[in-house]
DNA sequence: TGGCTATATAGCCTAATGGTTATATTGTGA
DNA sequence: TCACAATATAACCATTAGGCTATATAGCCA
């Protein structure tokens, strides 16, 4: 887990690379059009995805001559759940925001 | 900013940091402390502390003959308010969340 | 099948990171 | 003021990261 969270803030500690994630929450996108934003060079970019890749930021799909990229939320929520338990050092309100998000469960999520 | 937020997500990659922030999250420590769990060299320990002030995670004190570090939640914060623009990708309740958060504001948080 | 398009990989370079030991600095208190 | 305790800094080393160019691979289509 520690490894998990070590290549997740790793790879998100690039901006290009949260350039990249912010473009592919808008949908998914090939290599060509992810590199299009940079001056960067094309391999530079596969380096990127790679990382991304394996930080489970990303995947990659597989659609005629390329090779898209998708979104995979999952990574993000395993830091978003990091943070959490630091949350209460921040905002006052996160305990009865806890308690909402309790009874939302019980009650609307059916 | 973009800046800021590669010094923070770069601070929290390293396993070690991320445990002093645990370590702080229970109150202030001298680096002596900070740095007894872990089989590194004292200087090692100061570096990582210099990474995390560095990024604003954490602050400085004094205090006799010690500088005690505190934790500094606003850059845990600033990055969990960048991760909160993914959070409808995992989310499902999370609109409704938002409302709520809005209503709060309003209402009790006076 | 041959060539074009899209992407990945290899090999190289430089700079940054994380560790070490040795030493400097700073404050406290006898 | 002197010595010790706590911490920081310097100098060094090995590894990793991020960039490049050149080249390899894979799929589509004429």
């Amino acid at each position: 887990m520690d490894d998990r969270l070590d290549a997740i803030f790793s790879a998100l500690s690039d901006p290009t690379r949260r350039a990249i994630l912010a473009r592919l929450a808008n949908g998914k996108a090939t290599v060509a059009e992810l590199a299009d934003p940079f001056e960067l060079s094309q391999p530079a970019i596969s380096k990127h995805l790679k990382v991304l890749e394996q930080a489970g930021l990303i995947r990659s799909g597989r659609e005629a001559n390329s090779r898209p990229r998708i979104l995979e939320p999952a990574a993000l929520k395993t830091i978003a759940d990091w943070i959490a338990d630091y949350r209460r050092f921040w905002d006052q309100s996160f305990d009865r925001l806890d308690d909402y998000l309790s009874k939302l469960q019980g009650t609307e999520n059916d």
